[in-house]
DNA sequence: TTCCGACAGTGGGGTCGCAAT
DNA sequence: ATTGCGACCCCACTATCGGAA
């Protein structure tokens, strides 16, 4: 199959509106490609390369050979050049990688190019990702969707489910099990705004966990061999020896187990975020790192325990396996209860030990693997500043043409205002249709034809999780997930919050 | 007919590893 | 030694479609 069949697929999906229209012209598409390309083509047409990274992003991309005039480019060639960028990222020159790139798009017509440029920037953008290509492969195939989404959980890769399915339908489906040592895509929390609110949604009574803000993880045990992996299924073992240690302490030798695992300090409480993600993403001299720095683990979930699955287990039935392997102080703190009040007095226990919130969830709940929202809702305090809009970035896709991501500062009582970051979050269309017609009225000073840089004259209030310590912004301080709640016309620059008050939020 | 769950899109800050400067 | 890029850790929120109620 060629890549322009790919291309004029993904540039249908992309003009209709319809979700069913998307999965019919995938599903078409599908119907006709071969065994051997059933992968790549799945792969493109759902925003991925099966190489996963092939280290070239937009800086590689910015100049481009000229294209060609015809359409010849095969899948499988295609295929095979990125796997050399690959393999010339993984160890050599930038040179030589650069060489393959334009070699590869110079093979390309111009509407190729842009299929693939974007593909590799990761932004398709033909709003059709994974869970449209789900219901595709289910109407090729012939299977139920929901077998498809099942053996992606198992099995972690769309392309090889899907190419399967085409060949073997739901026998072939049905193959994909839990296999100890690759990774399961992992269960996700939907959010609420309050404990009320998240119980409501779980059913009472729920299980309330501490949220740890840390890095999630899930360990496989096979024997004496542990393995570890993000929650985007990477491999960290060698990473995270004190988990690996832990694991292998326990009383079994055939499991797989979901939690986080977290940095703290000699009294207990967590580290900022950077601290664990930095110890986490070390690779080098971790026997070092680990005695400055060591990590805990805390278990939430089991998956694979005694020789039996435990994914369509309810909640209830999980914990207790999870009990019986792991030590109660690798487990993380948990309340049962559909009390309420007793249910916000825990939150506020969790939020006063330093921890990021709660995770509540329904007891009946399965391992709903890969989808966010099923039974899980997590909660989380929320900060709020009024601040300053100090320049607004003109946004992309569907936001081109309107100033989209804010700059914001704090004022600083010696005159002026320090930058805390941007934001583009909460905006809805017509705020977004309002704040470009307002900044463009207040526009002032330099431009580099991206940024607009306006009076400092419009107070908004933003909502945060936290002030992090930053080594970008003047103030050494940065929020952490900002976003708008509301412009305030009320409020003068003169009423916006201070320097200080946000300093003091970071102790 | 209305409601609501799931999805895609739009980007945020921080850190590491690696190659080029 | 420093800088820039790519990848990946954490992530919130809105618009939209289409099945559920």
């Amino acid at each position: 199959m060629l890549l322009i069949d790919v291309v004029r697929v993904s540039e249908a999906v992309a003009r209709t509106s319809s979700r069913l229209g998307k999965i019919g012209h995938l599903a078409e598409l599908l119907g006709r490609v071969g065994p051997d390309e059933a992968e790549i083509a799945i792969s493109y047409l759902s925003g991925e390369l099966p190489q996963r990274q092939v280290g070239v992003g937009w800086r590689t991309l910015e100049d481009l050979p000229q294209p060609k005039l015809a359409a010849t480019a095969t899948l499988t060639a295609v295929d095979a050049l990125l796997s050399r960028i690959k393999a010339v990222s993984g160890q050599g020159s930038q040179a030589a990688r650069r060489t393959l790139v334009a070699e590869l798009f110079a093979g390309l017509t111009s509407q190729e190019q842009q299929f693939m440029r974007r593909l590799l920037h990761g932004e398709l953008r033909q709003g059709a990702l994974d869970g449209v290509m789900i219901e595709a492969v289910a109407k090729a195939s012939g299977a139920p969707a929901s077998d498809v989404r099942r053996a992606l959980t198992l099995r972690g890769s769309l392309p090889a489910v899907g190419a399967a399915a085409l060949a073997g339908g739901v026998t072939a489906l049905h193959a994909f099990r839990l296999e100890v040592g690759r990774a399961v895509s992992p269960m996700l929390a939907g959010s609420a705004p309050n404990v009320a609110a998240a119980l409501e949604k779980a059913g009472t009574p729920a299980a309330l966990e501490w949220k740890l803000d840390g890095v999630r993880v899930q360990a496989h045990r096979a024997g004496s061999e542990v393995k570890v992996f993000t929650r985007t299924l990477d491999d960290i073992t060698p990473q995270v020896p004190e988990l690996v240690e832990a694991v292998l302490e326990m009383p079994a030798d055939d499991l797989v187990l979901d939690g986080e695992v977290i940095a703290l300090r000699p009294d207990g409480r967590p580290h900022a975020f950077q601290v664990t993600a930095s110890r986490v993403s070390s690779k080098t001299d971790v026997a070092r790192l680990r005695e400055r720095t060591p990590l805990s683990v805390f278990f939430f979930d089991a998956l694979r325990a005694d020789g039996a699955d435990l994914l369509d287990q309810p909640y209830a039935q999980r914990q207790e396996a999870l009990a019986r392997l792991v030590p109660p102080d690798l487990l993380t703190p948990r309340l049962v209860t559909g009390e309420v009040a007793q249910a916000e007095q825990f939150f506020t226990d969790v939020v006063k030990a330093g921890h990021e919130g709660l995770v509540v969830k329904s007891l009946a709940s399965p391992y709903a693997a890969g989808r966010r929202g099923a039974g899980w809702i997590k909660v989380k305090p929320r900060h709020t500043l009024d601040l300053v809009v100090l320049a607004a970035e003109w946004g992309h896709g569907r936001r081109q043409g309107k100033l989209s991501n804010l700059h914001l500062g704090a004022r600083d009582p010696e005159g002026g205002f320090v930058m805390l970051g941007k934001t583009f979050k909460g905006m809805t269309d017509e705020l977004l249709a309002w704040q470009t017609e307002r900044f463009l009225e207040l526009a002032e000073g330099p431009t580099d034809g991206w940024t607009v840089q306006v009076r400092p004259e419009v107070v908004v209030e933003i909502a945060f999780d936290g002030v992090q310590r930053s080594p970008r912004y003047p103030g050494g301080m940065a929020l952490r997930f900002a976003r708008v709640l509301r412009y305030r016309p009320d409020k003068r620059v003169e009423d916006a919050d201070t320097v200080e008050t946000v300093r003091a939020l970071m102790l």
